[in-house]
DNA sequence: CCTCTATATGCCTTGACAGACATATGTTTG
DNA sequence: CAAACATATGTCTGTCAAGGCATATAGAGG
């Protein structure tokens, strides 16, 4: 539960690239070489993403030989998932949520 | 739909300062002063913030004289939590998830 | 052991952005 | 309308990170 990991969890979501392997990864585990052909990135940079997304805790890595398997580990994006629980009911009910609004404005001073 | 909406989305988000703008705007609907004492922050940075977060639609304003009451907008967030959407099943289900994950390793050939 | 392949790391440049300060715009009140 | 108040914008500076290139590490095969 460290306060810093927090933040770096949006960090990371912030980086198109970075999204885009999870979304390959979310398909099934794949190697660094496959990840540069479909992101159409250097190796260097795709290995750089990949080293920000582990050290953050997105994916895990396991090595075959000489290659290495990433897979995706969803804790990271649980926490998300959990950072917009209260405002979910936003958008659940909309009328109420919006009635509600107006009442506090009301009950403005200051 | 545009596409570079989405990749704002990510971006407002990743600001911690702007989670916190969120966060209080969730209780309640708040005139600019009380997010700039709320935050610490100088009024000319709370007030760029809040055009970051008005442009990409986090928040709506409404003139009351001389204030600018600023109220949350949840359909961006909304539009996060559709994006999270297939990744649930990997906390929803995380034994099948794991065993489905196996599989698609050894089915890898390349 | 030397080479080839796969991946990781270091260094560098460039661009984006948060924050501060100064200042402009707009609104209320006397 | 002048002065005070509330908010917005412009400009500058420092920081940070993404991407590329060069290079280092590590496993596989001859």
């Amino acid at each position: 539960m460290l306060t810093g990991v927090v933040e770096a969890v949006w960090s990371v979501l912030a980086d198109p690239t970075r999204r885009s392997v999870l979304g390959l990864l979310l398909d099934r585990p794949r190697a660094v070489g496959e990840l540069v052909d479909a992101l159409g990135l250097t190796q260097p940079t795709t290995s750089k993403h990949l080293r920000v997304l582990r050290d953050v805790g997105f994916v895990q890595v396991t090595g075959d030989g000489r290659r290495r398997i990433y897979s995706i580990d969803p804790a990271p994006l649980a926490e998300v998932d959990a950072w917009l629980d209260p405002y979910r009911r936003l958008w659940a009910e909309p009328l109420d949520a919006l009635g509600r609004h107006l009442d506090t404005m009301k009950e403005r001073e200051r």
